[in-house]
DNA sequence: CCAAAAGTGTTGATGCTACACCCATGA
DNA sequence: TCATGGGTGTAGCATCAACACTTTTGG
């Protein structure tokens, strides 16, 4: 009967991290910050992570999601899907990990489970600022991801599997590219995500039997060679209920 | 450096939720429970869910669904997958589910995010006792499942979605069925899971030129009917990694 | 005119679907 | 002998993989 009540008290015990993926044209990118406060705390580090906080005590998981990407990035109103949740014992347990957490959480020996979230952005229109919000954030090319702070490196690795998964069976790469792209960029995308050298003129010819795209009267500018002709992604009813039988690619 | 100190202190915000597959033969089941404590309790509630728990403060997640498993049903060391996290707001807001909360849980209005785990079972193997341990639990039929206490209708779907999707891409139909069956069972345990009704002469050749079945000497017994071979299951590895490519059935 | 990428078809092999009858057994 | 499910093959169709040359543009 009762509303819920707004306590924004935070709830030690879980967090949320995100995974945000963007592609430049020819390379896949992570978007990972570094550590929050790290300008106020007397401490070296400099190790990335992936953009989380805990979530408070009455913040749907999803919002809380959003929360952190809006905070952190100033990315707003991103389709995000869970990934699943992380709770290995140690997972809060590096040296440099326990540092951090002792000098800016008010329970830092808590048990922290992460529910992880993915997301796939065009990356042009998120460009990072060097200032404000943005300060410590930075796009960062998926093969050149080091050691990331906590289990990250976990989440990170189901995400690239979950994306891979939906590669193939979703229409979802339009979602790194722009509104209108040449084809070989979606060629390109494609081979570099799935680490793969599709056959070009089979891959244009499946993509196009799909239905998924409309070719428009623009064409690429500013190339050096014949410039492309552009291709825009044509929203149709998508279920996921003949996902298996639907080879997408 | 120091090992992991066991505190055994309930982690109130956390638990986990177990779906446990079976199959009979003809339909497929899920392993339900009756709320703890029932009898215990001056409350008229038959309110079915699924087998779960809260964790505690220092247990694996995974360890934790394998404690819920074994301590409700005797069933040990079993296989399970994560599905996600399930964490609305509002997960345990229906009247009953309450009513049971104020009267079991020391926190009963805590905010309860909690991991939801899927296992498939040979039904034979875990025959539930009428008494002990297993007092209260149940195989329903998955087609006459009601409404589960809690949210678990929600976990429920999002299992059946993931063993649809496993069914078609990894050699798992096997583990719902004893060590050695008939070739017709398999192909029910598809037709039933899938909701369709797949060519016989079809699936039987596509099932064996896989090379997960090896036909074995023996025959059933017992039946009214010209008795059919019964195959076993080849261990082979299996890697994920060509799972998009693999279709199984 | 050169470099660079765009654009474009066919063929052979493979895999898929659809389909029906006889057989072996137990009762 | 009857009822029940067991066991088996093919042909036409659709899909897939493999493969290379010409065209257009900018510089």
């Amino acid at each position: 009967m009762e509303a819920t009540k707004k306590t924004n008290n935070i709830n030690p015990t879980v967090s949320v991290d995100c995974v945000v993926f963007g592609f430049d044209g020819s390379d896949l990118k992570v978007l990972l910050v570094q550590r929050d406060l790290r300008d106020n705390l007397d401490i070296d580090d400099d190790t990335l992570v992936l953009p989380g906080d805990l979530i408070f005590e009455d913040e749907d998981i999803l919002d809380a999601a959003s929360r952190v990407l809006l905070d952190l990035t100033g990315i707003d109103n991103l389709f995000l899907e869970q990934i699943g949740a992380f709770g290995n014992l140690d997972r809060l347990s590096k040296d440099k990990d326990k540092i951090w957490l002792d000098l800016v959480r008010p329970t830092p020996d808590s048990r922290v489970i992460t529910i992880g979230y993915f997301a796939l952005v065009n990356i042009k229109n998120y460009t990072i600022k060097p200032a404000g919000f943005a300060k410590h954030v930075i796009w960062k090319d998926f093969n050149e991801v080091g050691e990331l702070g906590f289990d990250h490196n976990d989440i990170l690795s189901a995400a690239i599997i979950k994306l891979r998964n939906k590669l193939y069976h979703e229409p979802v790469g339009f979602k790194l590219l722009p509104n209108q792209f040449p084809l070989n960029h979606l060629y390109t995308l494609y081979n570099t995500i799935l680490n793969s050298k599709l056959d070009r003129r089979n891959f244009l010819r499946r993509i196009l039997k799909t239905g998924f795209l409309k070719e428009t009267d623009n064409f690429q500018e500013g190339v050096p060679h014949k410039p492309a002709r552009l291709y825009t992604f044509v929203e149709k009813k998508f279920t996921n209920d003949n996902n298996q039988k639907f080879k997408f690619y």
